[in-house]
Parts: structure tokens; sequence; C-alpha cells
DNA sequence: ACTCTTGATAAGAATTATTCTTATTTGCAT
DNA sequence: ATGCAAATAAGAATAATTCTTATCAAGAGT
């Protein structure tokens, strides 16, 4: 990936310390976090960081794309830094969202119907079930 | 479908005309509509329908298997009645959710790195684009 | 049909998640 | 170094949902 620097300035946006800490710390969680928990994460370094900041700066980042809300049965909005094509397995219990990849999905053609509904843009796999951890917990 | 009385008596649950009423208006709508919307069209028959009804009506038929909460990016949780296996396209311009079948992905097999992750209960696609409608009016 | 019990509802208060307002601060072009 | 527009912090405001409490009504047993 080009480094966030450059993707602020195509996208004329300035570096703010809050901005480069945020996008960081998402980037490098793999969990989908909501905006609560990444703000309580880096209030540790940041203890003036305000969850408004927080807020806003996704919104900001999402209207660029430079993350993603991951759409969710949940109250809380969780989003990701990770934009290449993957898909999402989703644990029933503990909500833990992972990615996964499935690529002979990604290259195979839709159902004919769908193109009369209009412009596809994405495609996009949801598994549900029940992780290991979950699995042990229950017997 | 087994009748709606039925379901609630296998479910233990008293059969009200709240919770007749606000199961039909969800049967009948291809819209997948919140709670709020919901609400909103019952009202004109039932004028004192409470909208904290509406939301636990849903939330008790939905722990039932009875109706579904939608995936959603947005603020306000959807739902929907269709309980057999399909999936959804989405307008990323009006929101519209469209509900269609795809059985040669229902009955393909995932990749096999899923299986380490936990069980699985159910796999959905779901289709971002832009409908027709939208894309005229973009025009 | 009548009564009782328990679960369901209406109304509005409370909570949770998110967004807005405003004064202050900061990045960055000059 | 200076100025200005954009970004931030703090807290108020709003939106979505859930909780509390006082009735109310479904359905079980008579």
């Amino acid at each position: 990936m080009e480094s966030f620097g450059e993707a602020c300035r195509a996208a004329d946006l300035k570096l703010t310390h809050q901005r480069l800490e945020i996008y960081r710390e998402l980037a490098g969680a793999s969990d989908h976090p909501s905006a609560e928990i990444l703000h309580k994460r880096l209030q540790k370094n940041m203890p003036t960081l305000s969850l408004d900041t927080v807020y806003r700066t996704l919104a900001t980042f999402e209207q660029h794309h430079l993350v993603k809300k991951v759409e969710t049965v949940g109250s809380q909005a969780r989003f990701e830094a990770q934009m290449t094509q993957h898909h999402h397995l989703i644990c029933d219990t503990c909500k833990e969202i992972m990615d996964f990849q499935w690529s002979s999905f990604d290259v195979a053609s839709l159902p004919e119907a769908i193109h009369q509904w209009g412009a596809i843009r994405n495609k996009n796999v949801t598994i549900y079930g029940t992780c290991r951890r979950c699995q042990s917990l229950k017997k």
C-alpha cells in the first residue's frame, strides 16, 4: 500500500497526529473494532483524544475510501482498513469477525438476472457460524 | 409456511393483535423496513400501537426465528420475514435491499480453510451497486 | 361464559451510539 | 515566521433503541 501520508495528500486531507494514529491503530487491528474500542485503545497514548474525533475521522476516511464500515446486525458500527477484496466469517456467539479469501468466488459470474437490477460494484460473502473458541465454551 | 398462529403456539408466545399485525405487515413488505417504518405503516390502522412494541415484538420474533435482522451499514436496523435461503442486492445510493436467489452458490462448497474456524451455519452473498432508478437519476 | 394468572402493551423516561456546535488549535501554503 | 482554512476537544444535542411501570388482555382452568 502507498503510505498513509501520500493518501492524505492525494485526498486533500491534512496529515494530523490524530488521523495518523487512528489509521495506524485500525490498520494494525484485525478485530474490526468499533469507534469506541479504537478510542479506548488510542487513549492509552493520547489521553486527550476525543471520541468525536474518532467518529469524525473514520467518517472522513470512509468518504475517501481509506477505511470501510463493516455491515453488522449489532448496534455499534465496526470498521476495517483492509481495502482489498475479502469476505467475512462472523461468530454468532462472540460476534468476532474474521477475514478470509475466496478467489474462485471472486471471479465467478453472477446469475444473469442480477444485471437487470443495475450496475454491480462489488460482491461479498458473509459466513455465519460458531467459532472454535465459542464451540468449546458451550460444551 | 405454517400459520403464524401455530408458530406462536409452538414458541409459547401469546397471539396478540399487535404481534399478528406486525408480522403480517413485515411479511407483506418487500423493502426490508426498519422498526420505525413498520410502526408508521401500522399506525394507519392501529393508532395506539407504540414504537416500543414494534421493537420489542421484532426482537421476540427474532429470538424465535420468525424474522431476521438484516445486516446493514446504516444506523437503523432493518428486518425481513423471509426465512428461506436468499441473498441481498443493496443500492449504494438509495439503500434499497432486494432479495435474490443463487442456488448454484448455495450448494457450492467453501474453501477448505474455513472449516478450521468453527461450525458453519449459513453463507450469504451481498451485492453492492447502483439500482436502475438511481443510475438514471444521476445522469 | 367467568376468573385468574402471567405475559404483553402503552407511555414516557432512560440509555446508548452518534453527530453537531463552538471556541481553540494546528497543518501547511505563502 | 504568518495567516487562514481545516481539524480538534469538550460538551450539548439528536437519533435509535431499550427500560420501567402501571394497566391490559390471552388463554388456562373452572
